[in-house]
DNA sequence: TTCTTATTTGCAACCGGGTTGCAGCGGCAA
DNA sequence: TTGCCGCTGCAACCCGGTTGCAAATAAGAA
């Protein structure tokens, strides 16, 4: 298990079952190796001046359907992602996210499982999201 | 405790210092009895299509920095509101949220309380958010 | 009451992130 | 070579949220 990020970033993408172009390569190169927690798609057109924004998008939703990465909900209005780490082909859900209000960076907890609550009959869980909104370390020293 | 919701509509705005008009008192009367769990912007207009968005943006707005509102966050991308049923001026966050990926409503649990974890030394948390998502009785029942 | 001032409201425009339609390009197979 | 199909970039669009401004309204003073 946990040998995805083992592999060159070709071979992740032609295990995930995505076909390779320079532009998807381009990009995958540049989330998994240069960014830490999650990012947006903003993010990326700024790391990529020279893709196009609707490019990004799509290969983003791409990357996601393939489970190479998934999609997360901090709260801040933006949509964000971050490389998903396992090896298998289920959405690596589950754990906890923190995210700094000062600097709106996001990072993943993904060794702290979310602790269940009970909730109500009849309601059918299917995937649950612990988010903590505070102060990064960084900023709080900047502060 | 838990007197809020006893009071008039009038009195309840009254006692959190937020100026009586005509508007104001039919949006929050909209919102304190035909609202069930939480709602967004585009629910009070079109609950109310003579009043406008902006009108309503803002007095949410005021309702929410007068703690009768709180904000939530369902990760539908758009904002939520509920009426905050404590009678203390402090926010009544720390509860858990379901929300319904059909219907795509959102049902508040003011009851069950969000368990802790232990979070990185250094990251000061302020706030914490707890979603359930999934399918609510209703949409099953009927799927 | 009437005048003056401050607040509230509606309108219109704007903003930014996300999303889509479409035409052009490039690679691959027949 | 030709035809097909998927990828890309461009431009336009969408939608929720937000703001500037002028008209309407409410509150307070005379």
């Amino acid at each position: 298990m946990d040998t995805l990020h083992q592999l060159t970033d070709e071979q992740s993408l032609e295990k995930a079952g995505v076909r390779i172009t320079a532009v998807r390569l381009l990009i995958w190169r540049e989330i998994r190796h240069t960014f830490t927690g999650a990012f947006s798609l903003a993010d990326v057109e700024d790391a990529l001046p020279s893709v196009d924004k609707s490019t990004i998008f799509r290969t983003l939703a791409l990357l996601s359907e393939a489970h190479l990465l998934h999609d997360i909900d901090d709260g801040s209005g933006s949509h964000k992602y971050c490389v998903c780490h396992h090896d298998d082909t289920r959405h690596c859900t589950g754990h906890v996210h923190l995210t700094c209000r000062i600097c709106h960076r996001t990072f993943c907890l993904p060794n702290v499982r979310i602790p269940q609550v009970v909730i109500p009959e009849g309601f059918e869980p299917e995937e649950t999201e612990y988010l903590v909104k505070g102060i990064c370390p960084e900023c709080a020293r900047r502060a």
